[in-house]
DNA sequence: GCGACCGGGTGACAGCCATCACTCGGTGTA
DNA sequence: TACACCGAGTGATGGCTGTCACCCGGTCGC
């Protein structure tokens, strides 16, 4: 049967067949089904905001299907976008667990599953199962990994260009598809977005973008990305 | 008694009259036996390299005394100093917890006394202690929380000063002391090190000093800054 | 069909700041 | 005493990139 937003929905846990493949939600049957107990499930439009940076927390989000982008931002409206987080993450879990504010704002940028659960339920289930505590500090540690990796690209980058060609060779990393003629990538973000992502202005990227084409280092087509010369990249980036 | 390096030395954990307020180490009577006999007390000099970015996880460092910065660096050499680690603090858990290389290195910068515990054993406390397990995942988010907080003030900033201003102004409230005067702070570090803080220069910390000197907003003497003007500072900063 | 709007491309220009190159004072050491 | 070394202060310079301005093409709604 069809569902909206043409989402495969697992509104059961146990029954869900991407689960093995999940880091977090990969636990034992028993804890599974405790989890089910206090689990809200809902599916999101693109564009739905989580939570919001400042905001008290009000629980954790298990992102099934679908990504987000997690965004901070300064009082003169300028967006930085911290991370895209990919299915499989929880999100908001250090700001519930510390309950301080959430410490960035969280958007859906496609048609989303999530599973919500309330602090209160949250901070019980952590202390009374074992395992969901520390599959919760796995999450953790990834956040802070990944956290730790875009300091050091924004602390440590010499130049703009080089942030860029970073962010490039992480897409080639992560979702790169290998052909005769380069790697392939499937980029869904407008430059705005780019260049949200590595702290710097539209026409920076644009321009970069622009000079790496020239130097035959990457082709663009419409929203496909064909990195030719992937050493080219790695050449430009010290970090 | 005195002891080396003039520290308190606390080789009982169950003794430690610090414990109650340090949010890891504050834990039930049982729990922190079983920590005890899985530790291994260390007293190091300043200068003294815990573990380097990049290496395999031997384990944790609880830090007991003492001050040590965590810092990331470039190929090119070019340094950043990621965050001053307090006493009370737990450094290496992510890395360890993960089994991925130590994302940052740690160098006390103050005589120090440090805990030590083997990787197997912390990850077998974890799982079979829920109460470690839970204050694990607590100091973990602390530790999210405030890298989300570098990376706002290194990716929003929109100028240099204003970095440095921010900092000023962390510093300010995590330890300034109020006096009629102003804010009196105890800076402990060159300007070079505040460069790397900040992912500048150390020619341009000198130069901004110069220029809140030049402004009366602070003023300094040796290692005493006083910050006369704590407004001025704020309204450089938008983040 | 027409206008609004959005994403993208580009030129001109200014300003911040990294870089280089000195100087200077204080401290420790031969 | 002389010297090396380190932290700090400062001037000159060039380049990157943020900002402003404008244009273009495609899409959508009316």
């Amino acid at each position: 049967m069809p569902s909206p937003y043409n989402l495969d929905i697992h509104n059961n846990c146990s029954d869900c067949t991407v689960r093995p493949n999940r880091p977090f939600c990969n636990m034992s049957p028993s804890t599974v089904s405790a989890l089910e107990t206090i689990k809200f499930t809902g599916v999101y439009p693109k564009g739905s905001l989580l939570f919001v940076e400042g905001e008290q927390p009000r629980g954790i989000f298990i992102l099934c299907s679908g990504r987000a982008k997690l965004t901070t931002s300064s009082t003169e409206g300028k967006v930085l976008i911290v991370r895209i987080a990919e299915p499989g993450e929880v999100l908001g879990a250090s700001a519930t667990i510390l309950g301080k504010p959430y410490e960035v704002s969280a958007e859906t940028i496609e048609p989303a599953q999530l599973n919500f659960v309330k602090r209160d339920d949250f901070l019980k289930f952590l202390t009374t199962d074992s395992e969901a505590c520390m599959h919760t500090a796995q999450q953790l540690s990834e956040k802070y990994h990944s956290a730790q990796r875009e300091i050091r690209s924004l602390g440590l980058a010499q130049t703009t260009g080089e942030k860029l060609a970073k962010l490039l060779l992480d897409w080639c990393d992560r979702d790169g598809e290998e052909t005769p003629k380069g790697v392939r990538l499937k980029v869904l973000l407008t430059h705005e977005e780019i260049a949200q992502m590595i702290g710097t202005t539209r026409e920076t990227v644009t321009r970069l973008l622009s000079e790496f084409k020239r130097r035959k280092v990457i082709d663009v087509k419409g929203s496909t990305v064909n990195v030719m010369q992937r050493e080219a990249l790695a050449e430009m980036v010290s970090i």
